[in-house]
DNA sequence: CGTTTTTGACCGGCGC
DNA sequence: GCGCCGGTCAAAAACG
């Protein structure tokens, strides 16, 4: 027993060594040999415990020693495979990097030497445009001083300094705090800019998987256009970011932890609206609000508002991205209904936009080529509607519900890219795949129904598994594609990997942090996006199974009647 | 025992 | 001004 407690802690401590040589790894087994060793000899001796006591004891001795030699072999056997799955990793860690670099290379010739960690750096210097912020899985420009940005977004021209205040991270940053001075929100953006206590000030990357009200870069280039301050303002008022999934679970894992504080019955509507706020920051001023739609109880509607103030974990970066960038999208197309419309929600200002989008957000796959018109914000249905009190766009992620109508609806957003990748490929199909169908926080088991039209959603929930792996393939197919595709998806790929493998370092008090919110959660998903995002990764699998079972976030949801965000008061 | 969920009460905005 | 409604608060209960 003791040995199968140690052994994971071994392996989980030689994970976290991968930079620092596995030397130690050797002292480690060998203090684990011991207990085996006693474990063993102890079941030895009593095996015989009648024999001659003549030499007895000599023979008891000996068997020990032989014994422990034996122990030691395996245990050198054990750390020698260890050691080769170690150095297989570091390479496979290497390769990949060293084709991250190259398509950094291929895209931004002057950065390539520039370490991932500097990269913000750079992008704050570059113009918004620059292929590195397509690359960067969050820009997100994080103020450490509130009034700094505010000067910034002033004194519109000095851009390019006065962004040195700027931290940006590689990690997952989908955007800044920085909110129209309008917004409601604003309050809380300052405390949370100047909030001291918040951690990880260091990078300062914050992400936000909800709406990203209003990227400073993208309020910065607004500012110099000199056009739609007002109306920026207007829709920065209350932003909000309604999702549409698939998905049989009560809520869907989004990456990030939610508390629940409420619930109301909508009015009209049967199922109840669940109030959620962020808790992977105690000021995190995110929230969102979780329903069901009555008419189809397999579709979930989350609306998330505001902005995190932290960084989220790897698993959350993909919502972010889809998130932010409709909220981009939102804050920067124009005033009438789109539906359905990519294309025309980037009417002429489309170069504007995706630009204000890859600079201020940090999408992944909005502009991963030169023309910035080639690849829009590839959705399913994507509908934006503003009303006097916020805007409201909706991401339409739900698949028809049959599989080739899937398949085709991803070629067709395939072949409608002229460019390498695009949005839909990589990271709104591939997380409406994870989310919809693969990552919904699955608590089945630990979901109360509490509502009377609880018993209609769970006889749905009976029969979940036709459009789980129905979705599979496609899931797989998408990972797959983005990770060979699109370059955005390989630094964020890069990421998780240093996330999960240099876990040891700095992170590993955040992780600490997050793993007692979490249970652990942080690594599990933050290892599956690793391993899925690898087709060719044996533990994919296992990727998917952690993250469909990673999530302890509520499963309260309860069903939900079918709303509609943009006629919401 | 700390955290999360539940749930009724409360508050503010909006329309009449 | 009043009522409706969405959203939030906070105490109690539940959970691990």
């Amino acid at each position: 027993m003791e040995v199968v407690k140690k052994r994971p802690l071994a392996a989980k401590e030689t994970r976290n060594e991968v930079d620092g040589g596995g030397e130690a790894d050797q002292e480690r087994f060998i203090k684990v040999s011991p207990a085996r060793t006693g474990e063993r000899s102890s079941t030895n001796t009593s095996s015989r415990p009648s024999s001659n006591s003549k030499d007895s004891s000599t023979i008891s001795q000996e068997d020990q020693i032989e014994s422990t030699k034996a122990e030691i072999g395996e245990v050198k056997e054990e750390n020698q495979r260890l050691k080769n799955l170690l150095s297989q990793i570091v390479k496979d860690y290497q390769s990949l990097q060293m084709h991250f670099f190259d398509i950094v290379k291929l895209e931004q010739p002057n950065l390539v030497n520039k370490p991932t960690d500097e990269l913000t750096a750079i992008e704050t210097h570059e113009a918004e445009e620059t292929e590195l912020v397509s690359l960067r899985l969050g820009s997100n420009s994080v103020t450490t001083d509130h009034k700094k940005l505010e000067e910034k977004l002033i004194n519109t021209s000095s851009k390019s300094k006065e962004n040195g205040h700027i931290e940006e991270g590689l990690t997952l940053g989908l955007d800044c705090k920085f909110e129209g001075y309008t917004n409601k929100n604003n309050n809380e953006c300052k405390e949370v800019a100047s909030n001291p206590s918040s951690d990880n000030s260091i990078d300062e990357m914050k992400e936000e998987e909800a709406v990203e009200p209003c990227p400073p870069n993208k309020v910065l280039k607004n500012l110099r256009t000199g056009d739609d301050e007002v109306l920026q303002q207007t829709h920065v008022k209350k932003a909000r970011v309604s999702v549409r999934v698939r998905c049989q679970t009560p809520t869907m894992n989004d990456g990030c932890q939610w508390r629940k504080y409420g619930q109301k019955i909508a009015k009209g509507n049967p199922c109840p609206r669940a109030y959620y706020r962020c808790t992977v920051a105690p000021a995190c001023p995110v929230r969102k609000q979780v329903q069901r739609c009555a008419e189809d109880m397999s579709i979930l509607i989350t609306t998330y508002e505001g902005n995190h103030n932290h960084p989220l974990p790897m698993s959350a970066t993909a919502m972010a991205s889809t998130t932010s960038a409709a909220a981009s999208m939102l804050m920067t197309g124009s005033s009438t209904t789109h539906s359905s419309g990519i294309p025309d929600a980037f009417p002429s200002s489309a170069s504007s936009i995706i630009t204000g989008v890859n600079s201020g957000l940090h999408n992944l796959n909005f502009s991963l080529s030169n023309s910035t018109r080639t690849t829009p914000f590839y959705l399913p249905n994507t509908t934006i509607s503003p009303s006097p009190s916020y805007s409201t766009i909706t991401l339409d992620l739900t698949a028809p519900p049959s599989s080739t109508a899937q398949t085709s609806q991803f070629n067709r957003f395939s072949s409608s890219s002229s460019s390498s990748s695009s949005f839909s490929i990589s990271m709104p199909s591939s997380w409406s795949s994870r989310s919809g169908y693969m990552s919904c926080a699955a608590h089945d088991q630990s979901y109360k129904p509490n509502y009377p039209h609880d018993s209609f959603y769970q006889s749905y929930m009976q029969n979940p598994t036709s459009m789980a792996s129905m979705n599979q393939n496609f899931f797989t197919d998408s990972i797959a594609k983005a990770i060979t595709s699109d370059p955005s998806f390989q630094s964020a790929l890069q990421a998780a990997i240093t996330t999960y493998v240099g876990a040891s370092g700095s992170q590993s008090g955040q992780v600490l942090h997050h793993a007692q919110s979490y249970g652990g959660n942080e690594y599990s998903t933050a290892s599956s996006l690793f391993t899925t995002s690898v087709p060719s990764s044996s533990s994919a699998q296992q990727g998917n199974l952690m993250a469909m079972s990673s999530s302890k976030s509520s499963a309260s949801a309860s069903p939900v009647d079918h709303i509609s965000w943009e006629n919401m008061k």
